[in-house]
DNA sequence: TTTTGAGTTGTTCGA
DNA sequence: GTCGAACAACTCAAA
């Protein structure tokens, strides 16, 4: 029989618009499709807790998939570099197709597994398909790094136009007898005693045909708003694409022309549908940065930064964590991120604006949290994200940036609807105090029930003071 | 090489 | 209540 070819998932779990899938099934070797959950090559930065909730159903509905292509999905467990030579063995493979990814670690991992496959003469070859354009494909002039958002995006317009989303494979020659696998189940990825993930299902549908339908629903609807409603978190305005976009359950080519069709065809559409592609914008921004100085997932893009006199406060830290830091924006946010797994965009600013400039915290343990609170938890958005914020990072906002907590839930949640789904103890309060029930009258406290202190934190911390602590702290630091 | 214009998302203060 | 300016200077990207 001829040697087998190993198609091996990564953050791609589809069967849709996959160059390596494609390349691997026309081979016509016999196929052997594999998943390895390595949690030792990328160390800290392995998936987090709700990821791997995600994760678990995003492989069910994987197996799912290649079940209707008449094949099936191999399941393993351990460091990449192993499981893979394991198989390579097990089946007589002499060829290794899958795409690429970014982090660090991984673009480590692709490089040695290239060297000792390629000693082998295994044929290691990765694909693109995770983002619109490629990193070194979107320079200046100078052929350097684009370090700031505008001039990036522009030229990402400028260059030629993604491919259109290419169909799953037919025909695939599927191996007849592959190696065994493991049970998903074995896995435990599912969180137990408790099960916090318990209210989930509802909300999320990872998977490919999850991710097509939320799509769907968004450009049906709330994009038509989405310059100024993606700024209000009840609003549900939001595509919420970005667990399917990290696990690559679409591809962002797919979202791209689906967008662009819609613009096409109704050129009203055609400001708010640019406006949405720039935020996928960003996810090529932060990818590209990640490539090109992959220090930022750990280190300051800023090098003065590296003397920020960052505080430890670990009882802030908690409060921050458990949404009881008396700020009721910041208070219903993290409230979401804990019970969904998920915060809306415009929250998450304002939480990470909480943490590295009133609490003074390093936005490397904020960006931890997230990384394990988060469904849709990213290196790449996830370590721009937060450094954009503490204003360390590639053209990041400026140091006398503070986001006001007040101000932004009485600017982004006037009714409040968003507060008193999260903070149902403040429910009762008029919307005048929602946002500040430290300012309420004794008798409207009572009235809305409320005691402060009791049922509902005071500020953990006063704004104005903790405002010019924060700018003197970045004085501190200024050349 | 030098110059020029510009840079995601805000807040505060004072007129 | 509304509005414009100050907040700070620096680096980037392109002409």
């Amino acid at each position: 029989m001829a040697n087998t070819i190993i198609y091996w998932f990564r953050q791609d779990l589809r069967v849709q618009d996959l160059p390596g899938l494609l390349a691997a099934a026309a081979t016509g070797k016999p196929l052997v499709a594999c998943f390895i959950l390595d949690d030792e090559t990328p160390g800290e930065h392995r998936p987090g807790a709700a990821s791997r909730w995600w994760l678990h159903h995003s492989l069910l509905s994987l197996q799912d998939e290649l079940r209707g292509l008449g094949g099936e999905l191999l399941l393993r467990r351990g460091s990449a570099p192993q499981v893979l030579e394991e198989l390579v063995g097990a089946c007589d493979a002499d060829a290794i197709h899958c795409s690429r990814q970014y982090e660090p670690w991984a673009g480590a991992l692709e490089q040695q597994l290239h060297s000792t496959l390629a000693s082998r003469q295994i044929d290691f070859k990765r694909y693109p398909g995770s983002l619109l354009f490629e990193p070194g494909q979107v320079m200046t002039q100078a052929e350097a790094p684009f370090k700031i958002f505008t001039p990036f995006w522009r030229q990402c317009l400028r260059s030629s136009e993604p491919r259109r989303p290419q169909p799953p494979p037919v025909d695939i020659n599927w191996h007849p007898t592959p190696p065994r696998g493991e049970s998903l189940l074995d896995w435990g990825l599912l969180p137990r005693d408790p099960d916090w993930a318990s209210q989930w299902p509802p909300l999320w549908s990872p998977g490919s045909t999850g991710a097509a339908e939320r799509l769907a629903t968004f450009l049906a609807g709330p994009v038509a708003d989405y310059s100024e409603g993606r700024n209000h978190p009840a609003r549900g305005a939001t595509s919420r694409l970005s667990a399917h976009l990290h696990f690559g359950e679409i591809s962002p080519r797919a979202v791209w022309h689906a967008a662009r069709g819609l613009a096409h065809a109704d050129p009203d559409r055609k400001e708010q549908v640019d406006k949405f592609l720039s935020e996928l914008g960003w996810r090529e921004f932060s990818h590209h940065l990640m490539y090109h100085f992959p220090h930022i997932v750990e280190q300051p893009f800023k090098e003065p930064f590296q003397a920020f006199p960052w505080l430890g406060n670990e009882t802030a830290l908690r409060a921050w964590q458990r949404g009881l830091t008396g700020y009721p924006i910041v208070d219903a946010g993290m409230r979401e991120l804990w019970h969904t797994g998920y915060m809306h965009n415009r929250v998450r600013m304002v939480v990470a604006s909480f943490l590295t400039k009133h609490l003074l915290t390093h936005w490397r343990t904020g960006a931890r949290w997230f990384h394990d609170t988060l469904v849709d938890a990213d290196l790449a958005n996830n370590s721009c994200g937060w450094q954009w914020v503490a204003g360390s990072g590639a053209d990041a906002s400026p140091y006398f940036r503070i986001f006001n907590p007040v101000t932004q839930g009485e600017k982004f949640d006037a009714q409040g609807d968003y507060v008193r789904r999260w903070v149902p103890e403040l429910a009762e309060l008029p919307d005048r105090y929602l946002h500040k029930p430290w300012e309420a009258p004794a008798d409207v406290l009572a009235r809305a029930g409320v005691a402060l202190g009791d049922d509902y934190p005071a500020p953990i911390v006063e704004h104005k003071a903790a405002r010019e602590a924060a700018l003197a702290a970045y004085g501190s630091i200024k050349g």
